[in-house]
RNA sequence: GACCGAUUAGCUCAGCUGGUAGAGCGCUACAUUGACAUUGUAGAGGUCACAGGUUCAAGUCCUGUAUCGGUCACCA
């Protein structure tokens, strides 16, 4: 009929295309300069007083690769920002990387091990941190150009990487404060200590494994009146007490007295304490306490004043003891303090029980507890919050950093839409401990401290004078990753840019990152600017196979986002990652489901022609007369508008995904459309423009409903529509329907 | 051990403050070369895990149970 029109373009004669489409839109979006607000609010798109919003993308390691999870979250933080960048505010959304000190670096070590039979020590620390650096620096184009695939309106100009020059100054800044007010300090302390990475790490990565083990009783000696119960004999060379229930009535005799004994040939100090920490059902009911390698040992020393505290272990997990134990890793010492115990008739129980032993989450090794010198960060010490923004803290009133943390969801500061990880927030905070967050590791942010002859020195650049020595370890990632919401704003300098984007509008992290990242940046932002980081912490699920399954290597069952990008477009796998499931709930992932959308993004497309063919004789008069059908349409119309606008409000994104895929597809194509037949082919000219003004909003105003959702082909069918439709020249920076 | 979530159509999931069970995919039948690498119309299908309770009324609120999943903690 009227396909040879001359005024529809001709692209619309074939299906969507997306490879054809999505990268240059990328470029012209990128090029428009409209990802930064600053740029928006001198090209009029947003006003200079027009409200913010800001999201700060959760940095990608710099040496990773996109997953299906980026690809949620950046479809999920990209829908809301455009969203918000089209209702006018200055939108700005911050891109980043964050350099995974310890996967990176174990990357590099085994890359160096395999390729020239080297370890770190073989080319020392400058060397490998050269290495570390110009690996990440190699790798960073592959992830930034794979979230820019997704179609993420991100603001490059403010790019940040956790260890460029500005960010390492914030860290040096963030530590030397806190230092200073006594929140940061060194301590000999038991850490977990992991022996196959040869580093510390925080209770956050420990994860607990069932294990079957030994529980053996015995007596430490034929002289020693008391049996106790462990499944780590070995460790027992280095006790110095043995605990009992102080209403023990078995015990209470013996409650004080100290016994000098030789256990598997190592001459020990016991000394009977009665501590209430004590289950006088378990085992024995007593307790043998080895202060230096455990926690709830050694922090039972210190309430019993037993300053004794031997080490037996060390840092390889081997045996430091003389004797027969002498050099044995604590595995083979196992059998060796049963044998003994055996020979000297001591055991007398050993019985099977399955156990949660600790393990490193990156390397897998056993964890080791040992004491050791380490910087944390105090979470109980009183400090003076001196300006406070956040509700229910005062500025100059006394807090700690856990109540701090405590308060900022409990006051309102951040909320947590979903109600039940509240619960898990407040959980976290009721069991946190000091913070470890010295790593001894090569690549990161050192520890801005200084030694020389029994003198200290903390500051943000070296001290003056020869012979001063850095502190070796490096920090722990999160340390920086905690400053990122106004790290990357430009702290500690009082930047604009803080002033108008701190706090953020939203993070929206997965909810295995709650305790990890979520708090200690309420942590960080609390203390150093008196703000939350956040206003609102959206928590998503996980992305996961078909069959519910974590996506994993050694399950074969990786899905690479950009093998769906190339077959279905990026547009329909934001939707189809969008869509379906409430935020909060896992995702099952669904290859179908992201077909599906792309036939959507094609019936969107030839929706259009249809509307461009049908009003190609449209001639705009000043008085259209509607008719009831029009007017119900436009109202209808109206209303979505509004039910989308309260979803985004609402971050219920999923109801407007399908809200608006349904209106187009069943609404617009299916009812409005086939009824315009008639209409559009019949004699009477003023219901026909009438009708054809109403198709032309209709599309448009759909355009700008789905453009968050499916950036691309809605932009790139804007392109195509005649100026006169149009009230500005992107979609992107069009402005969001009135309703 | 504590806490949390899930359980609704064959599959994947919605269902907000209680008011006659919904979507997508799949399936069945019919229609259609149409604006549509098809699409449209119609249809089949559910004791809303189970047992109690509150209510005029419960998928929805309360109590308990079961199964699956998760998080945290931990007893040596």
């Amino acid at each position: 009929m009227h396909e040879e029109t001359p005024s529809i373009p001709e692209l619309f004669l074939k299906p969507y295309d997306p490879q054809a489409h999505e990268d240059s839109l990328y470029k012209l979006w990128e090029e428009s300069g409209f990802f930064n607000p600053d740029i928006c609010v001198e090209k009029g798109i947003a006003a200079p007083d027009a409200e913010t919003f800001t999201i700060v993308l959760p940095p990608p390691n710099v040496t990773g690769v996109l997953h299906l999870g980026h690809a949620y979250e950046d479809a999920l933080q990209d829908a809301f920002v455009r969203y918000n960048r089209m209702l006018g505010k200055r939108t700005l959304w911050v891109p980043g990387t964050d350099s995974a000190a310890i996967a990176t670096q174990a990357r590099v070590e085994k890359n160096l091990q395999k390729d020239e039979k080297l370890t770190r020590h073989d080319i020392g620390r400058e060397e490998l941190v050269k290495r570390v650096n110009s690996f990440a620096k190699e790798s960073e184009n592959t992830i930034l150009s794979q979230v820019r695939k997704m179609g993420a309106s991100l603001d490059w100009s403010r790019y940040a990487y956790t260890l460029d020059e500005k960010r390492n100054t914030a860290v040096f800044t963030a530590f030397k404060r806190m230092y200073d007010e006594g929140l940061i300090y060194r301590g000999n302390r038991i850490v977990n200590w992991d022996p196959k990475g040869q580093t510390t790490i925080s209770d956050d990565e420990i994860v607990h494994e069932e294990r079957q083990s030994e529980l053996y009783t015995f007596k430490y000696s034929k002289d020693f009146p008391i049996s106790i119960s462990t499944s780590r004999p070995e460790t027992k060379v280095g006790d110095t007490a043995v605990a009992v229930h102080p209403d023990d009535a078995r015990y209470t005799q013996y409650i004080g007295q100290t016994f000098s004994l030789t256990f598997c040939d190592v001459p020990i100090e016991v000394t009977v304490i009665a501590d209430k920490e004590v289950d006088p059902e378990f085992g024995t009911g007593a307790l043998g306490v080895t202060p230096a390698h455990s926690k709830i040992d050694w922090d039972m020393a210190d309430r019993h004043n037993i300053t004794h505290r031997p080490q037996v272990i060390n840092e390889y997990a081997k045996m430091t003891v003389d004797g027969r134990l002498s050099g044995l890793k604590v595995e083979a010492a196992r059998i060796a303090v049963v044998e003994w115990l055996n020979e000297e008739c001591l055991l007398e129980k050993e019985e099977t029980i399955t156990q949660n032993i600790a393990t490193a989450e990156r390397t897998g090794g056993i964890i080791e507890p040992l004491p050791k010198l380490q910087w944390w960060v105090d979470v109980n010490r009183e400090f003076v919050m001196k300006h406070s923004e956040i509700p229910g803290i005062e500025s100059g009133s006394t807090t700690t950093l856990k109540k701090m943390m405590r308060q900022a969801v409990e006051g309102g500061g951040v909320s947590i839409p979903q109600e039940r990880f509240e619960k898990t927030y407040f959980n976290w905070i009721t069991n946190l401990r000091d913070w470890c967050i010295s790593r001894q590791i090569w690549f990161g942010h050192r520890i801005p401290v200084w030694y020389k002859d029994g003198e200290i020195y903390c500051g943000v650049s070296a001290p003056e004078g020869d012979g001063w020595e850095q502190d070796s370890d490096v920090l722990d990632t999160w340390f920086s990753s905690a400053l990122w919401t106004f790290s990357t704003l430009g702290w500690p300098e009082q930047t604009t840019d803080i002033k108008n984007f701190h706090p953020t509008n939203f993070m929206s992290p997965a909810y295995e990152i709650l305790p990890l990242w979520v708090s200690r940046m309420i942590l960080m932002s609390g203390f150093h600017l008196g703000q939350v980081p956040f206003k609102n912490v959206m928590i998503h699920g996980l992305v996961r196979d078909t069959q519910g399954r974590k996506f994993s290597k050694s399950l074969n069952n990786g899905i690479d986002p950009l093998d769906m990008i190339t077959k279905y477009g990026t547009d329909a796998l934001r939707m189809g990652l969008l869509s379906g499931t409430a935020i909060g709930n896992d995702i099952r992932f669904d290859e179908q489901k992201v077909g599906g959308y792309k036939k959507f993004a094609n019936k969107v497309w030839n929706i259009t022609r249809f509307v461009l063919t049908s009003v190609a004789d449209y001639k705009s008069v000043d008085n259209i007369t509607y008719s009831e059908t029009d007017n119900k349409i436009l109202k209808d119309l109206q209303e979505l508008t509004q039910e989308i606008s309260g979803d985004f409000e609402k971050f219920a994104l999923y109801l407007a995904a399908e809200k608006i895929y349904h209106y187009i597809w069943h609404e617009l194509a299916d009812v409005i459309l086939e009824e315009s037949k008639p209409i559009l082919a019949g004699a009477d000219t003023a219901a026909k423009q009438a009708r054809q003004q109403v198709l032309i909003e209709c599309l448009t105003t759909s355009l700008k409903l789905l453009h968050p959702f499916m950036p691309y082909v809605t932009e790139a069918i804007w392109q195509e529509l005649p100026a006169q439709m149009k009230d500005s020249e992107l979609l992107m920076v069009s402005s969001w329907p009135v309703h």
